[in-house]
DNA sequence: TTACTTAGTTAGTCAAACTAATTTTTTGGT
DNA sequence: ACCAAAAAATTAGTTTGACTAACTAAGTAA
């Protein structure tokens, strides 16, 4: 069953990543909001506030390219900019409370959507899964 | 260590194939061919020749958009396009000798990377992986 | 044959990525 | 204390890949 060749590996993990996110990805369609956006948002509600720099490095994306989503995002009022206290070239980027409801009920849409795959496996193979991903983010930089 | 919740368990999922996704797309950039039409020209090389209709479903982009990655893989000389003998309506889209020289250059540059990561792994992980992979496409879709 | 369907193309729009140039502020060296 | 260099954002302009809508050409069926 399973593979050793570390090229076949890295090949099925590819192909099931891209189908995953695929499932993921209509969930979150149903938000509004476009992927990157909700990437962003994603980082700040749960790394907390911080910087355009250090959400564009999260995102690996440029300054420039995260400066127009995160404009973006504040044009919707789901984030809010406030110039840093300590550095006034740097701003202190922040997910408002709507920001916030947005990424709850995403969060349940998408439960909704996986539920329905995940619950037909076994205790264990959820486990495995839940390995699987542990070992993956281990070694993915 | 592994959590059994649902929803941890697709968020870690979902985390993981990020990562692993954005590794693998640094090999691929290096061939100065973009992702949707390395993508294209992957189904091209193990699915064999086909219609632009099918390719476009098998991508899930719609007809246009992959009519311009087509004509822009063509212009490269990675593909060649033919009428259909049967059906002078449809295409027949082959890869070329340079497009397959293109994906097994591809290909080495992609194991190149991951072995990296993968080699760090004992047998024992790897074989999850596999297992694990071999879960997640059974249950997406 | 006339009407419909299917395959593909083309034109036009939009979002998100990039680079380059600019402003404002901070920091370091002399 | 000053001035040069670095750092944080923004803005302008380009490219790519996605979409829809409108089209042509070819096959199918009433």
């Amino acid at each position: 069953m399973a593979r050793r060749d570390p090229l076949e590996v890295a090949n099925a993990l590819h192909r099931a990543a891209i189908r995953l996110l695929r499932t993921v990805r209509v969930a979150d369609n149903e938000t509004g909001v476009s992927a990157p956006k909700l990437s962003a948002l994603s980082v700040l509600t749960f790394g907390g506030p911080q910087s355009l720099t250090s959400l564009a490095r999260a995102e690996q994306v440029t300054l420039a390219t995260m400066s127009k989503l995160v404009s973006d995002l504040e044009a919707e009022g789901l984030v809010a900019k406030r110039v840093d206290r300590e550095d006034k070239r740097g701003l202190r980027i922040e997910v408002t409370a709507k920001g916030r409801a947005l990424m709850e009920e995403g969060r349940k849409r998408r439960l909704a959507r996986l539920n329905k795959l995940i619950a037909k496996l076994s205790r264990e193979e959820r486990a495995q899964l839940a390995d699987a991903a542990e070992i993956m983010m281990r070694i993915a930089e």
